[in-house]
DNA sequence: GACTCATGTTACCGTTGGTAACTTAAAAGA
DNA sequence: TCTTTTAAGTTACCAACGGTAACATGAGTC
């Protein structure tokens, strides 16, 4: 949300990294992370493409920082949900899928280069690894909690999480990509369609045999 | 697998259009549909980049090609399989998360350009719809079956075709964009932990209460 | 007030997707 | 069998792109 584009008389940007950040993910989000071009992103920004060299060493090193701030983005604003829900495990874990399908909704094109780019310099990429990673040790403990608490079957938590986030990912990114129309009556109100879903099927698993889950 | 590549000094290549489609898999499963070019793509097929244009009308129309191609694949390759399996329901609805899971992990490519691509263009994508929605309608019709022999619950019949098409696909697009290397245990014999978590879950959507899927 | 250096700029490069005009050879008609 | 048509290649060319090198600006420091 950074609005850093109020002075273009001036030489120096004040703020273009996070500026060609937002750009970058706004303009994904319409048409792919193929679609945009440095020089069209830098001169929405009032700049010269070169500019963009001073924040980021490539094309791909943008994508990749866009990735970054989006898994940081992602696991503060799920930590910031379990927050405010104190000790009720479920509801905790509950809140997860919900956190993430927002985030989606909300922020698309960070989503998208997150979840559906392919990297062809993994080392670039690197840094976000890190984040990425805390996203998913939150929904593990969660479900690690749950179970603990008997409010999930016991057996491999890492079955359970799989599942759960399987389903989360594969509706945000069915929808994200516009092919979840197709098997939803109404496309009105697809959010809580998902939704639903989703605490349908978290409901599913609460209830079923503990031992669908043990490892083979 | 059509190795058209035989003749080279032949003018005219013979079968350009198949080869162009499975050499940009093979490139698209190995680094993105944002890496390869159509130069580099006509030199391995031994014809200048020029020569793609009487084939595709764009780089876009190739990827829709690939798209569509994938989609017809896909259904096909899952309705063989249900062909074997008589009218047991419930065997012919597991063995689709099975088909789709194997698809991915046999042409990645042509996944990655199914589900993972952003179309800036509707419109050459238009082709592709219909193929894919067949594969959909594929599922929800065994869904229905299942339903109708009492080895699914009663209820909407879209929540649960979504929630399995949810897990299904979100565990293959996160296992093939390598982040489901972080709940993994063991990296080994991935597509065995991917399968018995798909089965696992389909068992318990199957036993749940057929309240859960009741539109609300 | 001079120095420093982060952050801009212009000039330029090879490569890309795409168009126009021409060439080749396989198939169709007489 | 010879001519004609046409599908499927070619070379020549273009503007736009990502990226590099060398230079310019201006805010903060001593």
């Amino acid at each position: 949300m950074p609005a850093a584009k109020a002075r273009p008389a001036a030489y120096h940007h004040g703020n273009l990294r996070d500026t060609l950040i937002a750009l970058a993910s706004a303009r994904i989000a319409k048409a792919g992370a193929a679609d945009f071009t440095l020089r069209e992103l830098a001169a929405e920004a009032g700049v010269t493409h070169v500019a963009t060299y001073r924040h980021f060493s490539s094309r791909e090193a943008l994508l990749a920082a866009i990735a970054a701030d989006g898994y940081r983005r992602l696991q503060a604003q799920e930590a910031a949900a379990q927050e405010a829900l104190g000790t009720d495990h479920w509801a905790r874990l509950l809140v997860l899928p919900e956190t993430y399908l927002r985030f989606m909704l909300d922020t698309p094109g960070h989503f998208h280069v997150m979840f559906a780019h392919r990297w062809s310099d993994d080392a670039t990429y690197d840094e976000a690894i890190a984040a990425q990673a805390e996203s998913f040790a939150l929904l593990e403990r969660s479900v690690a909690d749950c179970q603990a608490a008997g409010v999930l079957p016991a057996g491999a938590a890492s079955r359970l999480t799989a599942a759960m986030l399987g389903v989360t990912h594969g509706l945000a990114s069915l929808w994200l990509s516009g092919q979840l129309d197709i098997v939803m009556p109404a496309r009105r109100r697809a959010d809580r369609f998902i939704l639903e879903t989703l605490k349908a099927s978290f409901e599913a698993f609460r209830v079923s045999d503990p031992e669908l889950w043990r490892a083979k």
